[in-house]
DNA sequence: TTTTGTTCCGAACATACGTACTCATTTCCT
DNA sequence: AGGAAATGAGTACGTATGTTCGGAACAAAA
């Protein structure tokens, strides 16, 4: 199959998108308009050689008979990432999180990501945070806090970090020097906490964070 | 939702079938010559009576501009939604947001998203916040917003709103009363602003954030 | 019965949309 | 360079297709 040139290119990938969009095809002028094409005559042009050249099928005299073929754009991508909602965060709570490997067999909670939230970080999980209590950390009642499990935060990491002596769990950037933790929060204007080291235990790392409201 | 009428649900199968043969859904005069109905208007009446009862989605004006809704749900969950990202936000700047239909003209930048982000909404877009501004609204720097144009917004909404005076967007809870507008921060602790309806411009809602660290 | 509401019909209308045709502009090849 | 081929632009035409409208057929109330 032949190359594309860079307008049929533009257009075979319009076309996919507006069919995501919308569940019916684009017409023509839809996608004259969307490709910026000067002339409905061109955009037919260029379609009859994406036709000849295998990547779509268009049926004659019929509005928006457009039919992709090769849907590497579109079903071709479907590796998303299933990542396990483990329960609830909220101050006052310790995280009890499972070992991995009883994640997806007691199935909570799963919610489907796009690879660009988790890219090559292995075992990531989600929680639920309950309460505003992690306001400072710029996360809302009701967000969904994708952790990766982590023993040894680097300097700057956003983590969920547990002060042993108060049993209150926070997500807080980390910084460690000489022994002691320092906690600072997302939101600048608040203050930070500094805890010996060992009055802290570090249960993840923020990768991500998800507000749909 | 309301049981349907043979003839309804013929329809309703018909538009199935024709998708599934198709890639593109039938017109008018193919659901007419598929369920052997005698007129158009018949076709359009029913349709719209599946239209009211949720069954489908029909664009006006648009050949074939048919959109199934139940069986969508679920075939289509594996299907995620191409969002388009129109480009940044930040306070001092104005969105700008172009229409909706060049939305997926080549240039831009896209995100695929799960449906659960998206629900129902429709013409949902992403901006890129820029700078430290929305820090009020639990928005950091770099985080994707997600937005759903919208005019009236609801009480309670988060919404895009712009000062017109001080050409100045911020993401703040909206409420209304009098004429007068109430943008609350979503932290609670800090201040809300109170300025006459028409000295601001909603952009949009949102619908979600996105922080991916 | 009359009334009212729903569904269906047939035709006509307005336009969304595919296609064709002519002429420019660019790219390619020898 | 010069001519041919490919690509693009602009316009016009025909029809495919959504929409509207007056009224008929039918059923359920009143």
């Amino acid at each position: 199959m032949k190359k594309l040139s860079p307008r049929q290119q533009s257009i075979f990938d319009f076309i996919a998108q507006f069919i995501q969009n919308h569940q019916y095809p684009p017409s023509v002028r839809d996608i004259q308009n969307g490709c910026n094409i000067s002339s409905t005559s061109v955009v037919d042009y260029n379609l009859r050689i994406l036709q000849r050249e295998g990547y779509l099928r268009r049926e004659a005299e019929v509005s928006r008979g457009i039919e992709l073929l090769q849907e590497t754009s579109l079903s071709q991508n479907r590796n998303y990432i299933n990542v396990p909602v483990l329960g609830n965060i909220a101050a006052g709570e310790p995280l009890g999180i499972p070992p991995s490997e009883t994640w997806h067999s007691n199935s909570i909670d799963n919610v489907e990501l796009p690879p660009f939230l988790i890219q090559d970080k292995k075992e990531v999980f989600a929680l639920r945070v309950k309460g505003e209590s992690m306001i400072d950390a710029l996360v809302a009642d009701g967000d969904l806090v994708l952790m990766e499990p982590i023993d040894n935060p680097n300097n700057g990491d956003m983590v969920a970090a547990m002060l042993k002596d108060k049993e209150e769990v926070t997500l807080k950037h980390f910084y460690i020097q000489d022994g002691t933790v320092t906690l600072q929060p997302a939101n600048s204007r608040m203050e930070a906490i500094k805890v010996p080291a060992e009055n802290i235990s570090v249960q993840g790392r923020v990768v991500g964070v998800i507000r749909s409201i």
